[in-house]
RNA sequence: GGGGUGGUAGUUCAGCUGGUUAGAACGCCGGCCUGUCACGUCGGAGGUCGCGGGUUCGAGCCCCGUCCACCCCGCCA
């Protein structure tokens, strides 16, 4: 079999030479006489002609050609006859008249129709998912997915590191996600973990001297799925030795500087907007703000404390907070739109949505608890101009930031704010430490091994555990990478003293016993001369799935699975023999009906 | 675990207030067709209305339960 070209690459220059191509039937027009296909691989599409004046024979079995139908022609490039070219395709001035035609593999009728596969249920692309695959659109992505990951590789290779690999049998680690185990035949009764991260190990790598370790890697957890969520999912994940928190963001800077200027010919903007954690809680209410457009969060106690409205006043003096946003020229809305963004508000947890509509002055039913210069405060402070509706939230710190977080990503879509583009972001300062109210103990933002920054290390070494203000206002060594609103990576300076670690437990109510059980061979290993080091992980899944356009991971990930983290085209997870299972000594224990 | 949307022909969908034989488009099968590119055209086949139960003289439609897919909350250090 000769195969002298990609159908995709067929050009004006071929016209004249005989050539051999290959791929799946597309779409066929067979006019009887003539009969048109349109020929696809993974390069593309290009026409071809059976013409019984050409190769009768050819032309006889060509009428047999079906959808998806594997073949391979020969034949003469020609130019298409004046007025028939296409111009929608790059092989449209050309077409190839077949002289010989071997069909290599039929193809049953397809369960769904290929070129409307967008609009099939997902259910049925993801059981047919090599039908699925072989549309142009999905080859598109896992080709991006290809250069992405390409690009990444070779730019961290110029930069000195060595890709390592790391166990996918290893220890379970208690905290965090839950894990996927894996039963040891050898040793009865014994679990290992599909890693969450390779987090331990790459630090132990640190301590091993290879100084500039990566890995673009699978990662398990056991976890309700979302859109942008998949049991298994890859991470590019680094760490390196002797640098701080800045040759870490640099770094990525630069290789997110090449990626998006090699794979998309864009040119990104750099150093990216930094914003502290606290000030990204103030202005967009979440740690992850889509910078692409404004919608901002603005603070109004001050002037809610001027006015006599109870529940603002309520809110404040619970410990809550007032906030705003301005919905530009929402002010048209009817009371019925308004009582249904009330619902959408409440759906999100607040108890209400106040507004007030700046329309021939301030039309609201509750502009009568503030004097008309305050009124005028809060609209110059959202920039509400006539036409503008300001929409309240007033409850504890964390309805309020997540109800506007939600109200603006909402509105941002819906009234057409956000602008086409790239908008990465840096959020520093993360608190080391967060309050657990169930548990009734501090728990590691991050994970336990972050550093906090340098000023508050002797703080926390001199502190007492019991210290509640003190330990929360402890900040973290922690970053993370925002792009569009996802939060597609983050990691840490680590700690690298014995000492701090050893406060780090104390202060996170884990026993030395418990830390020796569940961490043991990575605080063996911190004594041993452990340089400082720090790294970050980047969730390859959901950059691919920006940078394509995809709304679902599912879209870059070959094989997905479903939301039930089921695998629709093999049957994952499924039982297993009573063998097997006694081999393993395990007795499964379900409900029967 | 919870909230929401959907499930009718191979596919995408329509199906009114519960009422005669459940429709359309695409696909499939057969015929015709030498410049189409979503080819056209004539004809034909194709249904466990997701599944189970209930209400009713009568259920695709109403009620209860259940399964599957998707979106979200919880969860994801």
């Amino acid at each position: 079999m000769r195969r002298d070209k990609n159908c995709g690459e067929i050009r004006e220059t071929d016209i004249g030479s005989s050539i051999s191509i290959a791929g799946w039937v597309f779409r066929r027009r067979d006019h009887g006489g003539l009969i048109f296909i349109d020929l696809r691989d993974r390069s593309g599409l290009c026409q071809i002609v059976f013409s019984p004046d050409i190769a009768g024979d050819a032309h006889t079995k060509a009428h047999d050609l079906r959808a998806e139908y594997v073949i391979a022609v020969s034949g003469e490039i020609r130019k298409r006859p004046e007025g028939t070219e296409n111009p929608n395709i790059p092989t449209g001035m050309a077409e190839l008249y077949v002289n010989k035609l071997e069909v290599l593999n039929e193809a049953s009728p397809l369960p769904y129709n290929m070129e409307e596969a967008a609009d099939a249920g997902e259910a049925l692309r993801l059981k047919h998912r090599y039908l699925d695959l072989r549309r142009p659109e999905m080859q598109q992505n896992l080709i991006m997915r290809h250069r992405i990951s390409k690009v990444m590789r070779d730019y961290l290779d110029e930069k000195g590191f060595l890709e390592i690999e790391t166990p996918m049998l290893t220890k379970s680690t208690p905290e965090g996600a839950r894990d996927y185990l894996v039963p040891s035949r050898l040793n009865p009764g014994h679990f290992y973990a599909l890693p969450q991260s390779p987090q331990l190990f790459k630090q132990i790598l640190m301590v091993a001297g290879m100084e500039k370790y990566f890995q673009i890697v699978k990662c398990f957890r056991d976890e309700d799925l979302r859109a942008d969520r998949q049991p298994e999912f890859t991470q590019v994940d680094l760490e390196m030795s002797f640098v701080d928190r800045e040759n870490v963001l640099s770094l990525m800077e630069g290789m997110m500087k090449k990626l998006f200027k090699d794979v998309m010919n864009i040119d990104v903007e750099t150093p990216f907007q930094r914003l502290s954690f606290h000030e990204s809680m103030e202005r967009f209410g979440n740690d992850k703000p889509d910078l692409r457009f404004g919608l901002e969060l603005k603070d109004m106690a001050d002037l809610a404390l001027k006015g006599t409205f109870k529940v603002f006043l309520d809110a404040i003096n619970n410990r809550g907070m007032v906030k705003a946003i301005n919905g530009k020229g929402m002010a048209a809305l009817s009371r019925k739109e308004i009582d249904m963004l009330t619902a959408e508000a409440q759906s999100f947890g607040a108890k209400g949505l106040a507004w007030i509509k700046v329309k021939n002055g301030f039309e609201s039913p509750i502009a009568k608890f503030f004097p008309e210069d305050v009124l005028k405060k809060m609209a110059e402070r959202l920039e509400a101009k006539e036409g503008d509706l300001m929409m309240f939230v007033a409850d504890k710190p964390k309805v309020t930031y997540d109800v506007l977080s939600r109200m603006r990503l909402a509105l941002g879509e819906r009234l057409n704010l956000i602008k086409p583009g790239y908008k990465f972001a840096w959020i520093l300062d993360f608190p080391l430490l967060e309050w657990d109210e169930e548990e009734s103990r501090f728990q590691a933002m991050h994970h336990p091994f972050t550093s906090p920054m340098d000023d508050d290390i002797e703080k926390m070494l001199s502190g007492n555990i019991n210290d509640k203000d003190m330990l929360s206002s402890l900040k973290a060594k922690a970053y993370d990478i925002v792009l569009n609103g996802y939060e597609i990576g983050g990691g840490s300076i680590r700690i690298h003293r014995q000492d701090v670690q050893k406060k780090m437990f104390e202060v996170l109510d884990i026993s030395e016993e418990d830390a020796k059980m569940k961490f043991g061979f990575l605080l063996d290993a911190l004594q041993y001369g452990a340089p400082p080091h720090g790294g970050i992980a980047l969730g390859l899944d959901r950059l691919v799935m920006i940078m394509v356009g995809a709304t679902s991971i599912r879209d870059v990930i070959a094989f997905p699975k479903t939301q039930k983290a089921f695998c629709m085209m093999s049957g994952a997870p499924s039982t297993v023999e009573p063998k097997q299972l006694k081999e393993l000594h395990i007795k499964t224990d379900v409900p029967v009906e």
